[in-house]
DNA sequence: TGTACATCAGTGAACGCGCGTTCACTGATGTAC
DNA sequence: TGTACATCAGTGAACGCGCGTTCACTGATGTAC
């Protein structure tokens, strides 16, 4: 049953939207075509009339799920807003909408040349980000900071989500957010 | 053909640290039971006289990575010197031999009950460690810098292994040798 | 605007491969006498 | 110490399932007149 142009436009959007939330909460490995094709509403069989391979999907889903973060974080306001923000409990429970560096961590470094291109691209923008939210000190070391305070970010998200101890875990959180959110001198 | 008991266990270890060594360089969905086997010299058939599941060696292959790690840095002399060498070119490209944390990452957050456990007390170790090797502050104040130091490490391993472009690694890691190896005041 | 036909988005069955797991078998080891 | 038998570590074929991918088909959309 053809549909409008409109609605299959609409319909690949979609895919790539579920891929880009179920990828991030169950790994690349952990999700099916199958089961995105279910989450988009459609069957598996359409699914190679929108993209050449699963890879081609994960290289559309991680860039979706980096702009999407991106807009976001446009929004928060200042230095230590935008890193107390990702250091919050919300943003451990919630993989599947959060930073996609650390909801898929060191399987990133395991992907095609797409995909690392698209994580490289991301990496710098969070860089500059961060740099120009700071104050103080010359601009390399505003970067040299930014670029730690990143580090520190997605490794404290990581190791709050992988202990299975509740108090260690918010422990983690909490740690990293004195560290990093201050805005002591560079 | 049977083996002498002593061989059995023997071959056991060789399985384990196979796996440990494999499963830290593709992930754990990387690699097979088959491909385990070969590397340690066996064939597939044998694995389930000694494991009852790929999930039962992967609990142990982490917990041997953990140890052969926690051994390694029990040499490792000051704060400064433990952080620079994890934050080492060397390192990023040992996956297979480095640290379980950052090789596994966020997939250590999506396994069993049993891998979970060894990564919290590995993590909880690593926090103690870096905590007994900084002087000044409060106790307090020191563990928090640990917790967001060894955040730090892993975070800027992950990205530098992520990113495919080799100036921004080196540039992630030495900023990041910068930021948390330095022994500034706690 | 209406009709006839071509196009093609989506469906669901099927394929093929890889991988975790099982099993009958082998033959060297371990044990009982 | 030597012999006979039971045990069991390892082998390799096979099973079954899941998953990425393909394909013939459907029927609504798009287009030509």
């Amino acid at each position: 049953m053809r549909v409008t142009r409109e609605k299959a436009a609409e319909n690949r959007e979609r895919i790539v939207d579920a891929a880009a939330r179920l990828f991030r909460d169950k790994g690349f490995d952990g999700i099916g075509v199958d089961a995105i094709m279910k989450e988009a509403g459609l069957t598996h069989g359409g699914f190679y009339g929108h993209f050449n391979s699963k890879d081609a999907l994960m290289a559309e889903a991680i860039d979706c799920a980096f702009r999407r973060n991106a807009e976001r974080q446009d929004q928060a306001g200042t230095f230590g807003d935008l890193v107390s923000g990702y250091l919050s409990e919300q943003h451990r429970e919630d993989r599947a909408n959060g930073c996609a560096l650390s909801a898929l961590g060191a399987d990133l470094g395991r992907q095609g040349p797409v995909v690392r291109k698209s994580v490289t691209a991301s990496v710098r923008r969070q860089v500059d980000r961060l740099a120009s939210l700071l104050k103080g000190g010359s601009a390399a070391a505003r970067r040299r900071r930014a670029i730690g305070t990143l580090a520190g970010m997605v490794g404290a998200l990581t190791l709050a989500r992988a202990v299975d101890d509740a108090a260690l875990s918010k422990e983690i959180l909490a740690a990293a957010r004195e560290v990093f959110a201050k805005k002591s001198a560079a």
